[in-house]
DNA sequence: ATGGCTGCAAATAGTTTGCAATGAG
DNA sequence: CTCATTGCAAACTATTTGCAGCCAT
């Protein structure tokens, strides 16, 4: 059995992380995780008014909101400008290409760190994030 | 001759990028430049009333986009709330501690890479941006 | 004199919050 | 029935901008 677009996977998955699936929530799940993706708040605003779902602004970061919370997304800081949400929470690293914006996701295997510092004591590590922020060669 | 806190040393570092250099500049670049450190605008508008200098909100925002833009500064992004602006622009990595906002410093030996993936072609690599988050382990 | 710089206040962008109406269990 | 969620509008925060007066060359 292909549970691949199963639409109740959606209904599941919030259900697992103790998150109550309304209508809205499961639009909002269904446009992020259709696939490995970055997207701003108003990015996914728009996208859920040419679908035809109506959900509020307030709606849509209380739910980006809680799906980080929940470990459903994870927030990503690259650009001054705008908030990006990752529907990809495995870890991973970026490229940012300045000129236009865009965001490139790395794979995991394609950063290895021959070192990495000793971290303070009594904490632990959360995340290493990495970013390559690129340029186009003025050739 | 020592010129470490030589005052006319800032004339001459902001003159040496082409830019014309004011009292309300110069007082920014002695607060930013008088040790390694990362800063938010409003950090930076506080440090200056109490100096007794009047620089206004617009001047500081103008100036720390100016530096930053002819390289004198580094704009961080490491936390959604605030804006920083790190005085060190020499290649460094940072660890942020999330429980307490704190921002610490990595020294660029204590990073190493193994590997780091293939760039889009056509672009040049402009920085690397390491952040190793971390928090209070809940030992 | 000329053009750049400064400061104030108003504008803007992105995000959060209060609260009444609505929906879910 | 009770509590959580939604949507609207207003509130906020951080930052940018318009413009008149000021300063440096």
């Amino acid at each position: 059995m292909d549970h691949g677009k199963d639409p109740g996977r959606f209904q599941e998955l919030l259900e697992q992380r103790g998150i109550q699936a309304t209508a809205q929530r499961l639009r909002i799940a269904e446009l992020l995780f259709a696939r490995d993706q970055h997207l701003t708040a108003e990015q996914i605003l728009e996208a859920l008014a040419e679908d035809g779902s109506q959900v509020s602004k307030a709606t849509v970061y209380n739910t980006l909101n809680l799906f980080a919370e929940k470990g459903l997304l994870k927030p990503l800081l690259v650009d001054p400008e705008r908030g990006l949400f990752d529907s990809n929470t495995r870890p991973h690293y970026h490229i940012h290409v300045e000129d236009t914006g865009e965001l490139i996701d790395v794979a995991p295997g394609d950063v290895e760190f021959a070192k990495l510092p000793t971290l303070p004591p009594g904490t632990e590590s959360v995340a290493v994030d990495v970013v390559i922020r690129v340029r186009r060669r003025d050739s």
